[in-house]
DNA sequence: AATGTTCATGAAAACGTTTTCAACCCGTCA
DNA sequence: TGACGGGTTGAAAACGTTTTCATGAACATT
């Protein structure tokens, strides 16, 4: 297609109008064989390929969706992606992506741009679902969208677990092993409402164990000195026998800095995840984690945008479910006789 | 934005012409001082958001990229993705995505899709890049593309590290620590290219050192049952004391599957991983691997796309350096007093 | 006072489609 | 034979922009 083959060119070739060949481009009425022949060989031998911009100016229907993630860098995501990828695959939509880095002001100007460009629709994963600038475009632009893995208070579409009662049957796990002293590394509330959620439902496991909530230590997402924080933790009179990340990689860096620190896991301190990323199931300790269906409800966010794109009400709150997966990371509490301190030589 | 407010709402509300109202949003030309603040009111009150179907229609500038790679599950490809996010972001691009599952149908969808939303440039990880029915159809088509990780032999444009070269520097290291009997497990070399030139670097690095190939063990990418295909091969007379993993995902789930055969890495074999995920790092036993510097791939990526859409040839290689991360699943090779068996029991 | 020059603006064409409307050709039915 | 109807087709409008061209006004130059 020499670089701007268009709908008239192969229309002179096929001796037709635009309309004729227009229609057996679509297809919806009925047209003489043989000219339909000379419209699709003359398409062929120009290698014609329909410009989308011209068909979506005038139907106004891009069959285009918008996806706006915190950061492709953590697996949840990718994986979610992967599973909207696949449904929009299947249903013939196209993807546009983009990533905020956890920032509400990137929020705004993907939103913004994903709307110039007309999409039908978008799935997002937000910083506070319920406190949005961008959200609020969107309800203002009445742009249909879906939320992933955000759970809001208000009267937003969203797709994900239920995350405080994913976090309490994670702690209370944690609980039975025996562990009476329990912390919870979390990613910053202002970014992430999730890891709010999961604090929630950490706190009521520890209390309905009539246990006090241990310490807990916020994070930045990519944070590189997360042993030095953990360490002053970790080295008082009564440390934490067990850690529950607000996330895999968190937990994952826990482990970690653990080990830095010359700690063992799971024989000194368990450290749990949350999310269900498959290299957990791959390192040494293996991660126990709360597995989020990713994949699932990356379709699960798709199918329900289409619903809302056929015009059908927002149904109901599209919670699915979530299961436990063991890993070699989370153990008994030790015996108090020893508490282990941070490093050998003190 | 009342769900269709076009610039002739903005140009009414004004009391201008839509030429001014296009004029005030583009501003190249002058205009006065009272009419543009009163147009960008209008837009301000209305909301407005010019439709980027219509502007791209007229200037035939989409200012948007196509991004395919084999699958965002993969980190290697999911930073890759992020680097060239943040270079679009910063030049006002926009990113539709695809992932073909290292599938050549569904590369070509994916291109023909990219094409009919009439991309500027493609930017790409094809399963073999010398061979490619969507690289021949975007060179038909005359479109701008830059391939990423692949390393043609052709001349298409590319950006990646020098795959032999480093696969060749991986296994030199593997060797000098004393190990005789090295083995591979690759992905499928029909599925990529890249696992190919891998092998083909690992085989030079063993000849120059006067060694043997070990053992090569194909996987496919989500493969499951990877520990009895080892099985076969560690539980020979002569068993490998190191595998070279064509990339991390796989270099992980060799450890894991060694372990599940009551291996120990490094004791009993090392290890080692091509692509640097930073997951890898994370883990015990951390990863020995080959980095390749992704997210910088995706931006030079982007670099080089944007140089061809200015017209400018299509200038030097764009090889990236790679380095190598010392890890823990990679030891000197164990006495040969011993060989170890797969199972202790037998 | 006549003639340029510049500046600000509007009218209208154009981008590549889809879709409405009308027209034509043919055969069928009374 | 004349009206009717179905099956095919074309002409033209429309989608929301950008951009060319033309116009008029204000101002400077002779």
């Amino acid at each position: 297609m020499a670089k701007g083959t268009t709908i008239r060119d192969v229309a002179a070739r096929a001796g037709v109008s635009i309309s004729t060949v227009s229609r057996v481009l679509n297809g919806f009425t009925s047209i003489a064989p043989d000219t339909s022949e000379r419209v699709r060989d003359a398409i062929e031998a120009l290698g014609f390929r329909p410009n989308r911009l011209g068909r979506s100016l005038k139907a106004a229907r891009t069959h285009t969706i918008g996806v706006l993630v915190p950061s492709l860098r953590n697996p949840v995501f990718a994986d979610c992606v992967a599973g909207i990828q696949i449904a929009c695959a299947v249903a013939g939509y196209s993807v546009l992506i983009a990533s905020s880095d956890y920032d509400a002001e990137r929020e705004r100007a993907a939103v913004e741009t994903f709307l110039s460009h007309q999409v039908e629709g978008l799935i997002l994963t937000v910083a506070d679902a319920d406190d949005s600038r961008c959200l609020d475009a969107l309800d203002e632009a009445e742009a249909p969208y879906v939320l992933v893995y955000n759970q809001p208070c208000g009267p937003r579409p969203f797709v994900s677990v239920d995350n405080v009662a994913a976090a309490r049957a994670m702690v209370e796990r944690i609980v039975a092993l025996g562990h009476r002293r329990v912390g919870m590394v979390a990613g910053r509330f202002l970014q992430s409402d999730r890891s709010r959620l999961r604090h929630e439902g950490y706190r009521a496991a520890l209390a309905d164990a009539g246990l006090p909530s241990g310490p807990l230590v916020e994070v930045d997402f990519a944070d590189t000195r997360l042993a030095q924080h953990l360490a002053h933790h970790m080295t008082t009179a009564d440390p934490p026998t067990a850690l529950f990340g607000s996330n895999d990689m968190v937990a994952l860096a826990v482990i970690r800095a653990l080990r830095d620190l010359g700690l063992s896991v799971p024989d000194d301190v368990s450290v749990t995840g949350f999310d269900g990323v498959e290299i957990g199931a791959l390192v040494s300790p293996s991660l126990a984690t709360l597995v989020q269906p990713s994949r699932a409800l990356g379709e699960a966010a798709f199918a329900r945008l289409l619903d809302q794109l056929a015009g059908n009400p927002a149904g109901e709150p599209s919670l699915l479910a979530f299961t436990f997966r063991p890993g070699e990371s989370l153990g008994p509490a030790p015996t108090r006789a020893q508490p282990q301190r941070g490093h050998a030589a003190c």
